[in-house]
DNA sequence: TGTTAGCACTCAAATTGTCCGAGTGCTAAC
DNA sequence: GTTAGCACTCGGACAATTTGAGTGCTAACA
């Protein structure tokens, strides 16, 4: 689609002045603040002719003109160049992303929460996976003379730890059969090759001692079962309710909507590389339709990736968050990257 | 304030009523609905008497007669008699309590978020804390060449782990300095005497290896100001949205109010011990002048303690959900107690 | 052929007026 | 102390009216 330059200053126009103020923007306004000199006759010409493409549309026969989802893409697409983020900014973003957080999970969750503030938006990030993790180690920390803490460590990094309790009182042979059964049965598998059926097998192996195992092995491939599922994080759920007209006064069922993880996972999942943005109705989700997604994958020593991504309403300002998403998630793609390596 | 029977009838009427159906209840309804055969200008004078003692109010001249403050409050004290729980409900709580969980605050907070379903409102809790909890034991479990992870566990039963990173290679010698500087300056300390100052102090006795242990003790003792600080457990906030209309469509206000821990901390810190009822304006926050919220402390071990409660809108069926509440905070208590005492 | 001024037109939002009915307060009688 | 009856009040719903922003169209112009 070809659009004459001016009719290109036009939409451009719109769309930000509607990303502004949320009102539907007139042939008036566009005259004074658009540097052309042209009549507003010429400009509702222009106007009616980028609602007939599509681009345009009117709430009703007497009001100015709101951006379509095509509009919007355009912009974005052609029209809203490519902002460089300014120093300051980038600084900023760095230290959102404070490196103090040594762990993997900690960063992706550090960098959601900025995220969050930095936008105004609602802010959705997997943890990294890769295409085979493995169980790389497990460890037992007894605290008690009945609990302990199991330490799962994966080949991709992600660390979880979980407290347990057995029934009976643990000694060193237990404790030593317990290792024993996590080198044989666990270390080197893959996480996704471990579900419930794993631990009656393990389980069953473990002869007399049985019984007093079920509790660590079940803890433990609940730690494994829980790590390969790409659990999404939430954050700014707020932010949402405040553009609470912006959604149309459903802001409520779009936070519902957000606090399943699983739709939430099949959008990121579907990110490609380098940023990407779903306006609108281009979202499958219905709940979505009056939303904008901006995501972006961030990658970790090349194999590894995840998403971190923000969801606000669909008059987002679009050429200032797109590089901010862009510049952070790849800022977490190297941090994390930076963290793996240096173990 | 004494009350003619009559009045106590027509006034638990009134309340039962308008927490039924949030529509103000007049004369006429109350007529058919009450057992006693009076005709509606007798019960509308009844009704007068009791706005003119402050426990009635009518949201305008032609309409019916809502609750205040203190007519919920006189229901709650005087009127809504102690329902027994019956056993059903009884048998879903202890199986949303489920005592699977093995740590303290996974009780807490899968009681938390069961509450928050059971109840259709927002919950709050904390973890329970004693008078002089102390640091019991400190573990690290080493992972890469450069991180490991630490775990605190305290007198008071809390465990927390948080991965840390150092800036140059472990080795034997420098975990056994950790070691030494965990027995000789941090265990057995009062969670609360550690404060930023600790860390220098205790870092500056490290000698020759004090840059390398900066990082360890840095997290250390942030665990240990983490788990002296009375954080607050938030579940459900999304029932407060289905309830928007009841707190007059300021419900996107009362979540950010709810979001901040420190008053929530507040609030909860007051309760007294069993149920805790505060009714509407006797909140002293104003952003809760349209909700109650029904709190309980629960005990473990007698000396340690924390608190559970709901946040719901004036209406909310406090008949049924009080003796929730303290069955629910009872249970915790017990189940914390159990798992602490078979450690 | 593109641009402009002018004017009629449309429609949402705000304003006003009217009516309805639920529910009250009051009074006089029981 | 209770009741029936009646006038009264006020919010909510509905329609009629006004206002103003903004358009579409057309005829004239460059």
């Amino acid at each position: 689609m070809e659009l004459s330059p001016r009719k290109q200053k036009i939409l451009a126009a719109v769309v930000e002045q509607y990303i502004k103020t949320g009102e539907p923007v007139g042939s008036k306004f566009l005259q004074s603040a658009l540097d052309i000199s042209v009549s507003s006759a010429t400009i509702r010409n222009e106007m009616a002719e980028l609602a007939g493409m599509g681009l345009l549309d009117q709430p009703h026969t007497s009001a100015g003109r709101v951006p379509t989802t095509e509009g919007y893409r355009y912009y974005v697409d052609h029209l809203m160049g490519d902002r460089k983020l300014d120093d300051s900014l980038k600084r900023r973003i760095e230290a959102g992303v404070s490196i103090k957080n040594a762990s993997p999970e900690g960063v992706i969750s550090k960098a959601g929460e900025f995220l969050a503030e930095l936008t105004n938006c609602a802010t959705v990030s997997t943890i990294m996976s890769g295409k085979d993790a493995r169980v790389k180690r497990v460890e037992f920390v007894p605290i008690g003379s009945r609990t302990g803490m199991i330490v799962l460590l994966t080949s991709n990094g992600i660390i979880k730890s979980r407290v347990c309790r057995s029934d009976t009182d643990l000694n060193s042979s237990l404790l030593e059969k317990f290792y024993n059964i996590v080198k044989s049965a666990f270390i080197g598998l893959p996480l996704d090759e471990i579900d419930a059926a794993t631990v009656q097998t393990v389980v069953a192996s473990a002869g007399s001692d049985a019984l007093a195992m079920i509790p660590f092995v079940t803890t433990l491939s609940d730690l494994i079962i829980e790590s390969e599922r790409t659990s999404v994080m939430l954050e700014g759920q707020s932010n949402i309710l405040h553009h609470d007209s912006d959604y149309g006064h459903t802001a409520h069922e779009l936070l519902d909507f957000l606090r399943r993880d699983e739709p939430l996972s099949r959008i990121l999942a579907e990110s490609r590389d380098g940023v990407d943005v779903r306006i609108g109705s281009e979202n499958k989700f219905k709940q979505l339709e009056k939303s904008s997604v901006i995501m972006a994958k961030y990658n970790v020593d090349g194999d590894k990736r995840g998403s971190i991504g923000i969801i606000g309403p669909t008059r987002i300002d679009y050429a200032e968050l797109i590089p901010s998403v862009r510049y952070l998630s790849d800022l977490v793609g190297k941090i994390i990257t930076r963290i793996l390596n240096e173990e």
